[in-house]
DNA sequence: TTGCATATCCAAAGCGCTTTGGTAAACTCG
DNA sequence: CGAGTTTACCAAAGCGCTTTGGATATGCAA
């Protein structure tokens, strides 16, 4: 059943069952109705490719996807995923993946030399200044979720990383502590950066110089999150609060709590940022985990909204966001044992 | 840059230059090699959507993604995708989301009608008989990951979940084990059946009646492994051997028992089926993990390879596969204390 | 009555590719 | 040498939609 048979059908032209079934004005509301409805019973779906030849439109939105083996398939980028997914066909849109092997300006290539899809999604993960000139060169609408230091202008959704672990230092501060690690994300990402400098620059307002054996850069596992705990605990002169870059961190640490003998939220603080994935509870953790959150999902549903204002014409000045984070006390954190 | 351009700076019709490219046999060698330059040259790159319109294919192929709040976004579905979408873009295919919300009957309508995708891999997870026959009524080949029992014949790529019970089962009852818990899966999915069944049926064949208190179903987590672990372990006769479905809940497992002050390998034996999950590493687990293993990331590059074939006209009954699991034996299964 | 908006509808021209059904020239071979 | 093959190319007809640029009919003011 294509667009000719049911005009025939019709006793109309195609011309007007198209405008009637998009919805323009020069159309009687009777004639539209009728379309509607014989459009319904038989079932007549409008073949996409022939409006996206049309139209030059194809309401596909295009999104790198990191499966190399050697990159970690991360449980913050699926959730994202799952956001961006689900918004998306909120607003029609489907959400296509197109695998990095290894180098990702030769992805983005591929997917927008093809014409398949009207906007990208990049990974800040893999942004730098070179992906950005390539970006402009290729003509295609595109957002970062995360951002870079850049001259140039592209539009971004990030969420405040700096005012995160500034924050959480800063509560850690005001409940006494000295002594506070940092167990961040990879060293070579933008957002690990950031929340490294919220984190020094709490300390330094707060007079003490940060110190470099108390920050930990690695990916964001439980494991990790142990290994990095037992770490600067065994130090010397052990910090007293713990700030991880993430819940599955924060369990890893909460593990190595527990063998050393240490009570979480009596002997030693933790907190963590709270991307509010799906198969982490905070809330449940024993003690209740005290975080900076911002669910990462939500991040992925901004990120479709805004693509797709990019693809129908918004300035880019105009999709530039950065989210604030919530904090939320619980009872992780409390005032150094020896304070 | 488009055909026409390109025809008329080489001097040429647009059939010979597209017939070039496309490797067809009437055309000199000379001229293709001419055209194949000049492509390169002029950074000629076909529209994607006049040619899908042109030949009724789209080279997509769709995945239903289950994004609702209340469906877990699981790492294992997402290390499958990983795979397919790594081997859909070596075989030049894309690989299309397609949120389900909640039903994913209405999913997968929207997916097929519109006809932008030229097969779809729909998840076991969501499968019945109802959804096969919706299916087929939609006329889009389809293959799913998992299987159903069903009269019908349809495309799938599994892994042999029973067979990997069986196995499992039976290397804890050459060991000496009698009372052997199953810490399966979600009751509802097929995979956590079929294991069930594998393990009641090796404990059939010893003459052992499956004891019900010793089987517990729910979502593959590392809290499930906990509590489940717990549980079995506190009845009035403990189970002396836990299979977990999952490295995962294996984990958790371990830490129950470390909490029950059980050495793992020595008071209680574990063992897990491995997905070969990216961020679990059952090997360097203390003890290492004994496991049943099947990487699911080899099985979504599998379900790529078959789809293509499916769209390529492959009759289904050369598309139903099911892959045999490794037994790998490490130090967390010995023989019964007792024994 | 005439002139001019306004409301409805339509024929036909694309969108950029593939594919059918040729043609003309060059080659084969009895 | 002429009939049949083979080789290399091409014009034009789609694929199924949107959109442009009218056409026709109706309503209303002058």
């Amino acid at each position: 059943m294509n667009l000719k048979a049911l005009s025939e059908h019709l006793g109309l032209s195609q011309t007007t069952v198209s405008r009637a079934l998009n919805g323009y004005s020069d159309v009687a509301q009777e004639t539209r109705e009728r379309v509607a409805r014989a459009a319904q019973e038989l079932g007549y779906r409008p073949n996409a490719n022939a409006k996206r030849l049309a139209t030059g439109r194809s309401s596909i939105i295009g999104v790198s996807f990191p499966t190399g083996r050697n990159m970690l398939v991360d449980p913050h980028f699926i959730d994202f995923l799952a956001g961006l997914s689900h918004q998306a066909s909120e607003l029609d849109h489907d959400i296509l993946i197109s695998a990095i092997k290894n180098d990702p300006g030769e992805a983005y290539k591929r997917m927008a030399n093809k014409g398949t899809v009207d906007a990208m999604v990049l990974l800040g993960l893999y942004l730098n200044n070179e992906i950005l000139e390539l970006m402009h060169s290729l003509k295609l609408p595109f957002i970062v979720h995360g951002r870079i230091p850049s001259d140039a202008s592209y539009a971004y959704m990030d969420i405040d990383n700096h005012g995160a672990l500034y924050q959480a230092t800063k509560l850690m501060l005001q409940l006494g502590h000295k002594r506070i690690a940092n167990l961040d994300g990879p060293v070579n990402q933008s957002f690990s950066r950031d929340r490294a400098k919220g984190w020094s620059d709490a300390l330094g307002e707060a007079g003490i110089k940060p110190c470099v054996e108390y920050l930990c850069h690695g990916n964001m596992t439980d494991e990790n999150g142990y290994l990095f705990a037992k770490q600067v605990l065994a130090l010397e002169e052990p910090p007293t609060a713990l700030i991880c870059s993430s819940v599955i961190m924060a369990a890893g640490a909460y593990r190595a709590c527990a063998e050393l003998g240490l009570k979480v939220g009596e002997d030693v603080s933790i907190m963590a940022h709270d991307d509010d994935l799906p198969m982490y509870f905070p809330e449940k953790m024993d003690p209740p985990l005290t975080v900076t959150r911002s669910p990462i999902r939500a991040a992925g549903v901004e990120i479709a909204k805004m693509a797709v204002d990019l693809i129908n014409g918004a300035p880019i000045e105009s999709c530039q966001k950065v989210w604030p984070v919530d904090l939320i006390f619980r009872s992780s954190t409390a005032p150094p044992k020896s304070a």
